[in-house]
DNA sequence: CGGGATCCGTTTCGATACTG
DNA sequence: CAGTATCGAAACGGATCCCG
């Protein structure tokens, strides 16, 4: 586990348990990994790195490393030239399936709706904090 | 919407939708925000500061904008004194509880099954990393 | 009561260059 | 191929003081 994520663990009482979910997932690229992995089983580094439109190797590598202190993936390495690594998912990782798809959903459905918003003008009323208007 | 937010909105393609719903939930505080919005309709400034055990006012003021900017939630300024400001989910933010539920449950079962890694005497043949095998 | 202003240390992101 | 090393910029969380 990365230090970060076992000071949640062992400090956050259970009214906060989303903001475990939020430590571990909430990584630049992290849920698109997971999402990846749950597709394709088996991707080498190189592979990730395309599917994921380029993210610098060093970002990437650093949130593999987290996911895998996390638990979420395995990362298998193959001693060759030139070198092989394929990462998956554990079981862990897989038990995470159902929430990244949640993610993935409603973070569609938020941005469809937001960019709605942005394509409408803004018409007279729009509810940019208007709420300061004096209710009593 | 927040400047962040209509950033990622704009930008990301359809394979990260999930990055979408990290930027939206993934500030501290924010998913027990909801949480507690979900659970008590309406709550007070200071309600939610003693709810949540007291974040400093500068941070919980700032997640609080940072949500209805994004319009999770709804903000009502009582104009009397003493002040009273109330803050409620919006259409939208209700629509994030499946979410936020999903989030709440897997991240008590990870702290759960993590407690018990911690309490665990490592074992030999544990599982720290030790894929640096040479399986070809 | 419900903040705003200011400041600061840490974390995080990301670009560039280099390597077994 | 799959990284590491180094560096800079920015975002973030948080403390402290002040205010209508």
């Amino acid at each position: 586990m990365r230090e970060k994520t076992e000071r949640i663990v062992r400090e956050w009482t259970d009214a906060c348990d989303a903001e475990v979910s939020i430590a571990v997932l909430g990584g630049a690229w992290k849920p698109s990994i997971l999402s990846l992995l749950g597709e394709h089983d088996v991707l080498r580094f190189g592979e990730l790195s395309r599917l994921l439109l380029e993210p610098t190797a060093r970002v990437l590598t650093r949130q593999l490393r987290e996911l895998e202190d996390d638990g979420l993936i395995t990362r298998e390495v193959y001693r060759q030239v030139p070198p092989k690594v394929e990462y998956r998912l554990s079981d862990l990782g897989r038990g995470a399936q159902p929430l990244v798809d949640t993610l993935t959903r409603w973070g569609g459905e938020y941005a469809a709706h937001q960019r709605r918003m942005l394509a409408a003008p803004a018409s007279v009323g729009d509810d940019e904090r208007q709420k300061e208007s004096v209710p009593q």
